[in-house]
DNA sequence: CTCGATAACGATAATTATTACTATTATCAT
DNA sequence: ATGATAATAGTAATAATTATCGTTATCGAG
């Protein structure tokens, strides 16, 4: 049914390079980091693979209350954080609520598949410099 | 400090019109809506006057896996569900988990001052029509 | 190993949501 | 009433993302 899909070095430095990173860069940044290893790749083709491996469920896909999307190579479920002042979206390392999803079943007649959590506030950084 | 706010009847109208929903409206479903009854008011009143009031935490605005934030007039802690098909926002009616903060300021060194919890899946309506 | 179908590409145009700008109007304290 | 200025309508500009399109790369079948 779906369209099979092909190898591309591109897609592969996509994701690699997100392996390397723990703060969820955006598609602007991981396009400007790429370019270093492949200078001629386009802008369109970081958002197409980007799209592409969040559908697929390799990376995520996190909506902040900045614009810009951030994308995770980690798939783990996990507790993000959005700063408020700088805009950096960064890991929370708390256990898993299992309890949420279940009593938002019991709750409603929806069928809930995920759940985000997003905490947002002032970040360690912006909390020291005044 | 901050310049004193002036009361307008077309952010009167944009707020009277919020509670008036259960449904968390986009801003250009208000603006469809408030033309109505104000004819020549402009999109971009719209957009000044919902960011206003979350500014000023009269609305809540909604940010989801959609491209278009959401608004909502009660602002009392509660949790959302975004529908993966039709992008519908909609309540979950359960009660508040104060604990989940706790445990985000304990397990981090944030300030946190606010927590999002949204839910996605399939709602109600999707889910019958096949 | 070719070959052929087509997924993916780079470059760029188009789209969409939102914000900025500007001259005018409305609010409101004096 | 009047003066300072917040808010407005209308529109231009911006920013992020997606669509288009001619070309290139992948990869299974022969």
């Amino acid at each position: 049914m779906s369209t099979p899909i092909k190898y591309s070095s591109q897609r592969e430095a996509i994701l690699r390079f997100l392996k390397t990173r723990k703060d969820h860069p955006t598609a602007d940044v991981v396009f400007q980091h790429i370019r270093e290893d492949i200078p001629n790749i386009s802008l369109a083709t970081v958002y197409r693979n980007l799209n592409q491996l969040a559908a697929a469920g390799t990376i995520l896909r996190l909506t902040t209350n900045g614009k810009t999307d951030h994308f995770d190579a980690c798939v783990e479920p996990h507790f993000h954080f959005c700063c408020r002042s700088c805009n950096a979206v960064k890991d929370i390392d708390m256990e898993p609520f299992p309890e949420l999803t279940k009593r938002a079943t019991e709750a409603s007649n929806y069928k809930i598949e995920d759940v985000t959590v997003l905490f947002s506030g002032l970040c360690d950084e912006c909390l020291t410099e005044k």
